[in-house]
DNA sequence: CAGTGGTCTAGACCACCAG
DNA sequence: TGGTGGTCTAGACCACTGC
């Protein structure tokens, strides 16, 4: 076996894709398709279409297909720019979903960054980004209520970025990050609408204040293919 | 079908981590024995160990079998240590194989980074790195010699910024970072010794001297389960 | 050499999605 | 309801590792 099935296949498609013959967002053939016409079974499709899959070359849904990967956008977070502002000058169309907020008490983590005794009220919430209508991102936050009165009655599917600077003139400011490429966490896959241990990027980031305040510790989880981390280190 | 088989399997090996009955580097049983033990076959044990290495809890060398993944290394970027300090400072034990080293000439992308015209020789370095004995990096170096002349001769398995500080009293200063969760490229897999198609994280650095000019270019591929990427960000 | 993971076949049934 | 991917069986042979 000098090169396997799986890579031929593997190679048909990065080819198709590379030539533009198909493009972001196009549906491949069903596996069973594939199978028929390359004389393979659908284990051996299979292999070469998760390959690809974490190639980042193309994506699934569950259940719906296998479709072609746009491309990644560039985050950039020392620039400070919201979700929707570098979505929108890179060309892609983001929008955000709220899949619920509420008021809890702090755990352990949480209350030992923001400063507050464990089980005093923060404001959580859950949020689903999506780029092109394609979900990419799970954001579950923990909001410094105290710095922020009344944040809870604001739109939150809005940038936050834009309601901290409008009603209470901060912005943000230093923040800690911590990335790691692992596999998506069960409810974040479930979210995103894809089977579970599926590779992704998760992005621990918390924002302080100008007074060096703990206002907000949010945790990310990327599709993988969706999101290239840039960052300029200048002492 | 409510939960499938390989969740079970998944479970059990994660709580044998967890509980540390099975302790970083130790060896799982074979394929073929957890599928007499469960009553399941290599297919099904196989997605469940590919999830788990996924995950990061596991991982494979090429035919020699499963092993249990140690704690990922913390990599600070802005910190500007060396990976043998940061990795010693953590309680590991860093070593450094040098697999290539040549004059080159530069291409588009070097060139126009150096500053310096298509095809003038740049050196080019080639190295793996271990953490505690395992490949967990491979590093692909453009080194800008017009900046560091006699930088070949000397050992280049050594740490990098020691030698710039000895021999040419440079430091380390700013630097440009992109990270990409994605697959291993074929060489760099053949490098680590493991199969193609693994998940991986990607970085390009591009290191500047003091005068802004660039010092070297730099590619890393890892292991996704060897390292967390952390970084502060101070205006 | 025996044992390991890597690749592959030829089926099967299930859960979910779309028309 | 038909088609999709998701899961799984029960085998097989190959390439490489370690003894």
């Amino acid at each position: 076996m000098s090169t396997p099935h799986y890579h031929h296949l593997q190679q048909y498609f990065s080819d198709l894709i590379a030539s533009q013959q198909l493009v972001p967002g196009s549906k491949l053939p069903s596996e069973r398709k594939i199978g028929e016409q390359f004389k393979l079974t659908r284990v051996t499709i299979r292999q070469a279409l998760k390959n690809l899959e974490a190639e980042g070359l193309i994506y699934r849904q569950n259940r719906r297909g296998w479709f072609v990967s746009p491309a990644a956008v560039i985050y950039h977070p020392a620039s400070h720019l919201s979700f929707n502002l570098y979505v929108t000058e890179q060309g892609f169309s983001p929008s955000t979903e709220k899949l619920a907020q509420q008021i809890e008490p702090a755990n352990e983590r949480i209350a030992q960054l923001m400063n507050i005794p464990v089980g005093n009220p923060v404001l959580y919430l859950h949020r689903r980004r999506y780029i092109d209508q394609r979900p990419v991102l799970i954001e579950k936050m923990y909001i410094n209520q105290n710095l922020l009165p009344g944040i809870e009655e604001e739109d939150l599917t809005e940038s936050l970025s834009q309601i901290l600077k409008r009603k209470y003139q901060q912005e943000y400011r230093d923040m800690d990050l911590s990335f790691k490429s692992t596999s998506l966490p069960a409810h974040a896959a479930n979210d995103l609408g894809i089977a579970a241990g599926q590779p992704g990027l998760q992005i621990e980031r918390i924002n302080y204040t100008s007074h060096k305040q703990v206002l907000e510790v949010d945790y990310e989880f990327w599709r993988h293919d969706a999101v290239t981390i840039n960052i300029a280190i200048r002492d």
